[in-house]
RNA sequence: GCCGGAGUGGCGGAACUGGCAGACGCCCGGGACUUAAAAUCCCGUGGGAGCAUAUCCCGUACCGGUUCGAGCCCGGUCUCCGGCACCA
């Protein structure tokens, strides 16, 4: 009989669904085991290779913790809010809604063709009313503890659409779409302040189970830097305030900056005299992008502000303070100390504008270029700290500065705060009232969920309001709190807010007085194991964890972290080794695949393909090697013996399998758990094979091509599904062999091999190396000085002429 | 510039804790079956010298070190990929 893939993964696909073969139950007594992968964006382009890797691989382990015992919970759902919904409802005159239902049925049985484990009955849709309401809920939260505010922000703007875009959408400082230029603009834009939560995101890191990678990612995202605020005075008669991680070289600042959006500018604007300068070099920063003000990172600009100076507070001198927009107005103070002889950029700048630099800190030479090391180096010039190591330095000079009240130990983060609202119509809509005497006010959680109303056109505003502006019967409304007349917010949240808590609502999906019920999340959370992309570490990643944390203070969700391990999967690129794209035509769609060679193969090839953390390119040549080895073990099925002997070689080989694909499946390391496979098929192939071991490899089998292994272990007359089955174990007894080749060196060179029973002694082991005709013809006139034994690997001769 | 990761056959990739480098698969070559082709099966396959399945040499980006022994450890260099990017 042939392999027929189409058939047999219909047929089992349907009796999964009909059986609820996957269905998590809350009421268990076995241990749980959470398995979560990124739920998709159900974009018009249907699946990718790049959801057939992690959800296969997701698939793989879940499978395999089902059948050892655990009760899992494998889930999916759609993160359906976003752009490219949107652009496709302007573009085609079609409501998102419509848009999105579509795209879910295509998305939908595409999963459901690879086979996967997911719980069906646990399918969430951010866009769905009831989980609106839930995201809205939270945001009044934030609201409520005073995480959400809002604030005047500089968003990019498209000059030519008039829209204002997400950062994504701007590529090489120009709009996406059209081209055309991209500014700053102002636009006052809630904002969620994460923040708040920057120490603990930081310091929570260290108890998780997440890959090197992610967690390093994280940590310089949040950065955390730690120094001193200290307080210089001005001839003003006031003080400014700067940050730096470097109290130790305060003898060394010889000017100071501020940022051209510093407070101070406007506050000093009849001291200084050269303020038309001032104000033109300020504006002109203001009108450059952040991109702009990056390249022009090689040359420093600036403008020294006459009329101003300031003390340093060591030396009692005089300094000068420039305006330049090397100073970022976002962190710190927004004002630095400059030292120019220990920070690059300081020097650069004293360079440029012929400041004098001081060596505080010996160990280079400040006239070629800034000294910056920290770890190593001595005071000088520097009055009392004179002759301390910087570290030291850095501790007396603290005490110092905390004595006379001029200065204070701080850490600062470069971590910012999220910006929150989307001027778009695709988003969960901000429930907020703005009321011209109450100001802004929260709606009442009864009247969640706000839904989007009904429009015509989805395009953004040309003032760069969200569409919904231009609804006044949605916008109209009464305040809350004053019953008088009142506006919605009309912004809209961004497509990270369904995605940031999504996992809690998968462990009790159909709850109408929660985010999820208190037990179902004392069951179910944390997430065990969460895969996902490495493009979403420092947003979607850092996002969750800050409102699962939020969500733990309100008492919420039971723990502080929402995912125990992150794993994260390396890119699918194309055929030639370039990235799949459109354009160039090499984009792989896992169903053709799938229709060619069945899920099985498919799955089996994406495992295969190589190590599942770094990316690998595609090969259609290579996925007809795994449809061979599928073939192959069909075609096992049909001479497997009814009982018979077999070797002992194999049965040790049986055993070694079992560890090697139970251990390389827990790590991840699916292409050397396949590899393990083909080889027992090989020896079956070869050797023959009863019963009872095909019903071992077909186990074995099962997570990665369940479809094959559930018809073979019918066909076989096995009781059950083998999707289900006791997953197999092995005895450890069995993983050595009696005897073990073992390789002959002579004076570290390799000479040959010999077979002697397993762990043979020095002795039987050096004179059946005699016995090898290369190594006593090597051994004529010399002599044996030392011998060097490896248990079960390798002996090692050092010889020495008579 | 900073942080992280990686350099192994024609290709994707294996290699425990420092112990026979190249598992497994692809490609390729030879053979069997076939009228023929496809499919399948068997054999071979890192490079070089050699009639040789004798024997020998070379070989894990490069230079050096430690060790009886290094793809793996240490010091330095180069290249590629990813992230951040004037964060004081």
């Amino acid at each position: 009989m042939k392999y027929e893939f189409e058939r047999i993964e219909k047929k089992w696909q349907d009796r999964w669904d009909a059986e609820q073969t996957y269905a998590a139950r809350t009421d268990d007594m076995r241990k749980k085991f959470y398995a979560l992968v990124e739920f998709p964006y159900p974009s018009g382009h249907g699946l990718h290779v790049g959801h057939a890797r992690p959800y296969t691989a997701m698939d793989v382990v879940a499978r395999k913790r089902r059948m050892e015992g655990y009760n899992v919970l494998f889930p999916i759902g759609w993160d359906a809010f976003g752009l490219p919904t949107e652009n496709y409802a302007i573009a085609n005159k079609v409501h998102p809604t419509k848009v999105t239902e579509e795209n879910i049925q295509v998305f939908k049985k595409q999963l459901k063709m690879l086979g996967y484990s997911f719980d069906w009955s646990r399918e969430i849709n951010t866009t769905d009313p009831e989980y609106i309401k839930w995201t809205q809920w939270i945001f009044l939260k934030f609201y409520e503890k005073g995480l959400a505010y809002k604030e005047k922000m500089p968003v990019n703007w498209c000059t030519s659409c008039k829209i204002v875009l997400a950062n994504e959408e701007v590529v090489d400082n120009a709009c996406e779409r059209c081209g055309s230029p991209v500014i700053r603009k102002e636009k006052s834009q809630w904002m969620l302040k994460i923040t708040e939560y920057a120490q603990r995101l930081l310091d929570d890191l260290d108890g998780l189970d997440y890959i090197e990678r992610v967690k390093v990612q994280q940590r310089n995202w949040i950065g955390r830097s730690i120094g001193a605020d200290v307080n210089f005075v001005t001839t003003a008669g006031d003080v400014l305030q700067v940050f730096t991680t470097r109290p130790d070289t305060l003898f060394g600042v010889t000017y100071m900056v501020m940022a051209p959006e510093h407070a101070y500018i406007k506050k000093w604007a009849d001291r200084i005299k050269n303020y038309d300068e001032v104000r033109s070099y300020c504006q002109q920063a203001g009108r450059k992008s952040d991109f702009e003000r990056t390249e022009m990172a090689k040359e420093k600009t600036g403008v020294k502000l006459s009329g101003v100076r300031a003390i340093n507070p060591v030396t009692g001198e005089e300094i000068p303070i420039f305006i330049s927009d090397y100073v970022l107005a976002t962190y710190g103070t927004g004002a630095i100390m400059a030292v120019p002889g220990h920070d690059t950029r300081d020097w650069e700048f004293a360079k440029a504008f012929g400041l004098p630099i001081i060596e505080v800190v010996k160990g280079g030479n400040v006239e070629e270029a800034a000294f910056t090391d920290v770890e190593t180096g001595m005071m000088t010039n520097s009055g009392f700290l004179n002759g301390l190591e910087v570290s030291d330095a850095k501790k007396t000079i603290l005490k110092w500065l905390e004595e006379k009240g001029i200065g204070a130990p701080k850490t600062n983060f470069k971590l910012r705060d999220w910006v929150f609202s989307r001027q778009r119509y695709w988003g969960e809509p901000i429930p907020m009232v703005h009321c011209e005497k109450c100001g802004y006010v929260p709606l009442p959680e009864d009247q969640l969920p706000l839904l989007l109303p009904d429009v015509e056109s989805y395009e953004p505003t040309d003032n760069g309001e969200s569409p919904l502006a231009k609804v006044r019967s949605w916008v109209e409304t009464t305040c809350p709190r004053c019953g008088g007349p009142a506006e919605r917010e009309t912004d809209t949240m961004p497509n990270w807010a369904g995605s940031s808590w999504y996992y809690l609502r998968y462990a009790d999906p159909h709850c109408s007085n929660a985010p999820a019920s208190p037990q179902a999340l004392q069951y179910w959370t944390p997430v065990d194991w969460y895969n996902g992309g490495m493009e979403h570490t420092t947003l979607h990643l850092l996002y969750s964890r800050f409102w699962h944390k939020f969500l733990y203070d309100l008492g919420v969700v039971p723990t502080k972290e929402p995912y125990l391990k992150r794993t994260s999967h390396g890119m699918i690129l194309g055929e030639g080794g370039e990235k799949m794209s459109k354009s160039r035509g090499n984009v792989v769609n896992p169903t053709d695949i799938v229709k060619r060679y069945g899920a099985d193969t498919m799955r089996m090839y994406i495992m295969f393909i190589g190590d599942f953390e770094k990316t690998a390119p595609w090969s259609t040549k290579a996925v007809k090697g795994c449809k061979r080895f599928l073939d192959r073990v069909w075609n096992l099925g049909e001479t497997v013996q009814e009982g018979g002997r077999y070797s002992e070689k194999t049965l040790r080989a049986i055993h070694k399998t079992v560890k090697k694909v139970t251990e390389d499946i827990e790590a991840m390391k699916f292409n050397t758990a396949i590899a393990a496979l083909m080889s027992l098929v090989n020896d079956f192939t070869a050797n023959g094979v009863n019963k009872a071991d095909m019903k071992t490899l077909l186990k074995l089998l099962s997570p990665f091509a369940p479809h094959i292994a559930e018809e073979l272990w019918e066909i076989l007359g096995f009781e059950g599904m083998a999707c289900v089955s006791r997953w197999p174990e092995y005895d450890e007894s069995l993983l050595v062999d009696d005897s073990v080749q073992m390789a002959v060196q002579i004076n570290g060179k390799f000479r040959g091999t010999i077979t002697v029973p397993a762990d043979s002694g020095e002795e039987v082991v050096t004179s059946a190396a005699l016995q090898l005709e290369k190594v006593s013809r090597q051994l004529r006139n010399m002599r044996i000085i030392k011998t060097i034994l490896v248990k079960n690997k390798l002996v090692n001769l050092l010889i020495q002429p008579l």
